[in-house]
DNA sequence: TTTCCTTCATAGATAGTCTATGGGAGATTA
DNA sequence: TAATCTCCCATAGACTATCTATGAAGGAAA
């Protein structure tokens, strides 16, 4: 198949860590995570199933999800994630090696 | 071969915006930019080899560096590379795509 | 004259994202 | 009541970018 330009609608490598926060606010299903990223971000970041899923299976085998099926607010069969403590600890070190790679980076582009 | 984990030294896609950038500083050889970069980021962003190279091939083929040998200050050969006017206006669009991911991620690492 | 440092470069492994696709099941509408 | 829509799950395959590992060549330094 031909391929022309890959629009990224996320940072690479921080799929994780938005996933492990969004879900600091209480259970929720996949779909619904997407969303809400999506939401709050005012529609920049775009969550793909194709990235959501795998992402998510990543982070259970991990242990920093863990996972139940339940019902959504719709009446659908839905598994609902939560983060693990070992997860919370995880996020707290991604987030703050995301803010120095930024911080970094922030030095790099505005020297002149 | 066996990995352990894998301590990233670079946000993934935002190797090419560096080194662009790097180069708007005036003419510089591949080691020298992976030198600058990380002194200028205090030591936190490190650009190994393999990654800088096929970086630099990807932008010559796209057109958004230029390339000449010529000797280094050390009386070495060395292949000095330069930003092309394509190059700028790519850095461009990467630097404010980027600001906009950052800035989204953001939001989103903040909501309570 | 051996070792170190600089500077180039490639191959292969791996991770992470994207496109594409499929399916089931409740809700809605015709 | 049949068709369609939307929600929600999930996987396969392609592709990109990075990392590890390695090599080579030549000048400098010990």
């Amino acid at each position: 198949m031909v391929r022309t330009a890959t629009k990224n609608e996320l940072l690479p490598g921080t799929l994780d860590m938005l996933i492990l926060h969004t879900l600091t606010r209480g259970a929720m299903h996949g779909y619904g995570i997407a969303q809400k990223i999506q939401e709050i971000s005012d529609e920049v970041l775009q969550v793909e199933e194709g990235s959501l899923y795998p992402a998510l299976q990543r982070l259970l085998v991990k242990g920093w999800v863990k996972a139940e099926w339940g019902t959504s607010e719709n009446n659908r069969r839905a598994r609902y994630y939560t983060v693990t403590s070992a997860g919370k600890k995880q996020l707290g070190t991604e987030a703050e090696n995301f803010r120095r790679m930024v911080h970094a980076i922030a030095r790099v582009m505005q020297t002149a």
